[in-house]
DNA sequence: CCCGTGACGACAT
DNA sequence: TATGTCGCCACGG
């Protein structure tokens, strides 16, 4: 057992997004104290496919709720996993963005 | 120990 | 309103 590092904070609360929510990388940086860091949160998902269990990276998504991670999925991937739970992609975005948001400060309150 | 990297975000023009 | 540029901070080499 190592100590939570920053990494593994990112995953455990990705890993708390229901399925068909999503959220932001600055709005889990903000969530662990790091805001500015909205690019590290996004530096740790990139290792978070190691990571385990497995994190459901594809629940986190730009703050305009653009799939801005399916690049790194693989084709559309992460598009059919977002679909497959409720949520609508249209044009590599989520439509009703706000609607399917999934803020850890407020839910995790 | 120093430098580069990176799935973003906000501000300036 | 749209596009471009800068800053941010943790991790690996």
């Amino acid at each position: 057992m190592e100590e939570p590092n920053f990494f593994d904070k990112v995953y455990q609360v990705v890993r708390l997004i229901p399925a068909g929510r999503v959220t932001s990388y600055g709005a889990i940086a903000a969530y662990l104290g790091t805001k500015g860091s909205a690019r590290m949160v996004g530096y740790a998902m990139l290792a978070s496919s190691k990571a385990y269990p497995p994190v459901p990276a594809h629940r986190v998504v730009n703050r305009s709720g653009l799939l801005t991670a399916k690049f790194h999925f693989g084709g559309n991937l992460m598009q059919e996993l977002l679909q497959s739970e409720g949520i609508t992609v249209i044009d590599d975005q989520i439509k009703d963005f706000k609607t399917h948001y999934w803020d850890p400060a407020q839910e995790l309150l």
